[in-house]
DNA sequence: GTGAAAGCGCTAACAG
DNA sequence: CTGTTAGCGCTTTCAC
C-alpha cells in the first residue's frame, strides 16, 4: 500500500506532528494515522457500509485520537450541498412565529439539516437584503413568512433555483410551495361569529402586519355588508403587546365605544384589553367582549378565558418542514398550496 | 491582456454560455464578461479600492448582467473564516432569551457576521451535540447560555480554539469570556427586600433551569438564616408559563399558604399567580403578594403592576456582542468576567 | 474495498 | 493596478 504524499500532505504532516489536537486536523491526518488514504476516511464517515470493518475501526480510533472535527464548509463546496436551510421570520421575539420555527427546526434537523434563522422586522426591504445575503451561503432551501415579497426577492429566489416554502398564508401563485390558511376566510368567519352572537357594536384592533390588516378589512367589510354601522378601528404600528392592547381599549372607550365586541389581531392585544377592562372595573364579556387571534398558551388562562381563533402553529411548522423535505428530496411541487385552516375557539371573553 | 483559460475555465464557459442566469455563475464567468481575470473580480468585491474605477464599473456591469451571487462557502474555505457565529439558547420561544439574541444579532450582523441559532431545550447533552455539529461549520465564534456545560462541551470548544462568550451568568472560570450577573446575589437581594418589607410568610416558585433554582436556594437560605420558618417551594419541570403560575398558587394555597409573598423565577409565573389570585377573589398584594423575575414588557402592565427583578437583556445582548467582536478582532480576553448587575423594581404586587 | 486524480469557487501571497 | 500560482478540505468519478 505504497502511499505517495503530495507537497500538500507533507505540509499537513509537519503541522499535525507538531500538535495533533483538534484544530488543524483533517481527513488526511486521520487517514495517515489509520494507515489509509484520505478518501477512505471520507467514505468511512459518509458511507460506512462501503468500508471494511477493520478499516472502519482503525479510522474511528484515529478520529478519537486526534479529536478530528469534520469540515462542513469543505464538504459543502465539494458536494454542492450545504445542508443549510435559511428561515426568515418577521420577529423572533414573537412567540407566534417562534413556536412554528421550533417545530420546523426539530423536523428539519432530524433530516440532517441546520437552520439559519433571521428576522425581517416585518420589512420587505430587509427581507430582500437578508435573502441576498443568505443566498451567498448557498442554502439547500429557504423558508419565508407570508406570501408577499418584493419582486427583487422573488426574482432572486427563482434565479437561485432553491426550494422555497412560504408559511402563514396561502396564494394561487407561491414562489414554490406555500403552507398556511386564508386570512380572508378568517376575517369573514369572525365577522359571522359576531353576527350570530348578536353583538351590535363592534370594533377592531390590529398590529401592523399585512395579514392582520387583511383579516381586519374583511371582518369590517363583511359586517358592513350586513348592515352594521361604522366599525371603529385601531391600527398599531410595530409589534403587538399587552401595553398596546391596554392603550387601544382606552382609546376606543375615549372615542365613545361601549357595550360591544372587539376583534384583535393577536391574543396579546386581547389580553391587554382584558387587563385594561379589569383595571377600569368593566365586566367582560357583558360590558366589553373580546376576541383574540392565535390561541396562544395563555389564552385559556386569562380571566375570563379568551375567545380566539386557533391556528395550529405546530402543524404549520411540521407541514412546512414536510413540504421542504419533499422538495429537498427532489420531489416535484405537485401540491403547491397547502391549507391548514383555523378554528374559532369560543371561551368566555366573547 | 492575453488570457489563458485552463480546462476548468473551458468547462465553465460552455456551461455559462448555455445559460447565463443566476445559478452557476462564478467569478470566472463575471471576469470573462468584464474582460478581466477571476482574481480581479474577487478584489473588486473585497477590496474595491485596489481596483481601477473603470475595471470596477465593468465588473459591476457584468455582475448585474449575470445575476452573480457570491459563494460564501468557497470564500470561507479559502479564507478560513466563515463569518458565522453559532449561538445556543435554552429556548427560542422564551422571550427572555430571544430579546437578548435579537440585540446580539443586530450588533453582530452590523459587523458582517451571520448568526446560526439553535436551542438546547435546557439540556447539557443536547448542548454538547449541537456544539459538536456546529463546530463542523467552523464558526468564527460561539455564544453559549449559562456557565454550566458538560466537560465534553468545554473540551470541544477549547480544542476548537474558537472565541466563546457565555451569557446570563458569571463565573471565575469561563471558557473564554462571560457576561451576566450573579444569580446568588439576586436571590439574596430579593430575600433582603422581603425582610425589609416586613413579610413573614414567604414561598418560592421556580421553573427548572439551573439558574432559577440557584436563585431560589439562596433566597430560601438567606431567609432561614434570618429566622424565617419553612419556606414552601414549588419546582416546575419544563418551561415556565402563565398556566404553571396559576397551578402553583392553587397548590400553595392548597398546602395552607396564605397572607404572604411569593417569589417567582419568572414574570410569566408571577403573572399566572396574579391571574389565579384574581380568579379566586384574593386581593394583591394584601392577601397574596408576588415578586417576579426578568421585568418583561408586560410586568408594568399587569394589574396590579408586577414587582420584579430587572435584568437588562438588551444590555446583555449588546455587551455579549461587544465581547464577541473584541475577541473576533483578536483582542486578548483581558476582562474575562463582565457583570451587568440587576435591579429590584418595586411596583404594586409586593 | 481502496486509492489517485480532478475539481468545488474562492482567497492569499507573490510577481510584474 | 492586475494576473499567476497554489491551495482551503472535502466529494466525486474512475480505476484496480
Amino acid at each position: 500500500m505504497g502511499r505517495v504524499l503530495s507537497k500538500r500532505n507533507e505540509k499537513t504532516r509537519s503541522a499535525s506532528t507538531a500538535q495533533e489536537s483538534g484544530a488543524g486536523v483533517t481527513m488526511e491526518t486521520v487517514g495517515r494515522i489509520a494507515g489509509v488514504s484520505q478518501v477512505t476516511v471520507s467514505r468511512a464517515l459518509n458511507h460506512p457500509d462501503k468500508v471494511s470493518a477493520e478499516t472502519l475501526r482503525k479510522i474511528q480510533e484515529a478520529i478519537r485520537l486526534t479529536g478530528y472535527v469534520p469540515n462542513l464548509t469543505a464538504a459543502s463546496l465539494a458536494s454542492r450541498r450545504t445542508r443549510l436551510i435559511a428561515a426568515l421570520v418577521p420577529s423572533i421575539t414573537n412567540i407566534v412565529y417562534s413556536t412554528l420555527i421550533q417545530r420546523f427546526v426539530v423536523a428539519i434537523r432530524a433530516a440532517g439539516y441546520q437552520v439559519l434563522l433571521s428576522e425581517t422586522g416585518f420589512s420587505q426591504d430587509e427581507e430582500y437584503k437578508l435573502v441576498s445575503a443568505l443566498l451567498s451561503r448557498r442554502p439547500d432551501g429557504v423558508l419565508l413568512t407570508g406570501v408577499h415579497h418584493s419582486s427583487d426577492c422573488r426574482r432572486a429566489l427563482l434565479g437561485a433555483q432553491v426550494p422555497t416554502v412560504e408559511v402563514w398564508d396561502i396564494t394561487e401563485t407561491p414562489i414554490d410551495v406555500c403552507v398556511g390558511f386564508s386570512h380572508t376566510d378568517a376575517g369573514r368567519a369572525v365577522a359571522d361569529f359576531v353576527r350570530r352572537s348578536g353583538y351590535m357594536n363592534t370594533a377592531a384592533v390590529a398590529a401592523g402586519d399585512e395579514r392582520a390588516l387583511r383579516r381586519m378589512a374583511v371582518f369590517r367589510d363583511t359586517l358592513l355588508e350586513h348592515g352594521y354601522k361604522t366599525i371603529p378601528e385601531v391600527r398599531l404600528a410595530g409589534a403587538a403587546s399587552i401595553k398596546c392592547g391596554r392603550e387601544s381599549l382606552a382609546q376606543l372607550i375615549n372615542d365613545g365605544f361601549h357595550d360591544g365586541v372587539i376583534f384583535c389581531s393577536s391574543d396579546l392585544l386581547a389580553h391587554g384589553i382584558l387587563i385594561e377592562a379589569q383595571a377600569r372595573g368593566l365586566s367582560v364579556p357583558d360590558e366589553i367582549a373580546v376576541i383574540g387571534f392565535g390561541d396562544q398558551d395563555f389564552a385559556a388562562q386569562t380571566f375570563p378565558a379568551l375567545t380566539t381563533v386557533r391556528v395550529d402553529r405546530e402543524k404549520l411548522g411540521q407541514y412546512a418542514a414536510d413540504a421542504m423535505l419533499r422538495r429537498l428530496s427532489g420531489e416535484p411541487a405537485d401540491q403547491r398550496q397547502i391549507d391548514i385552516g383555523f378554528d374559532i375557539i369560543v371561551r368566555n371573553s366573547a
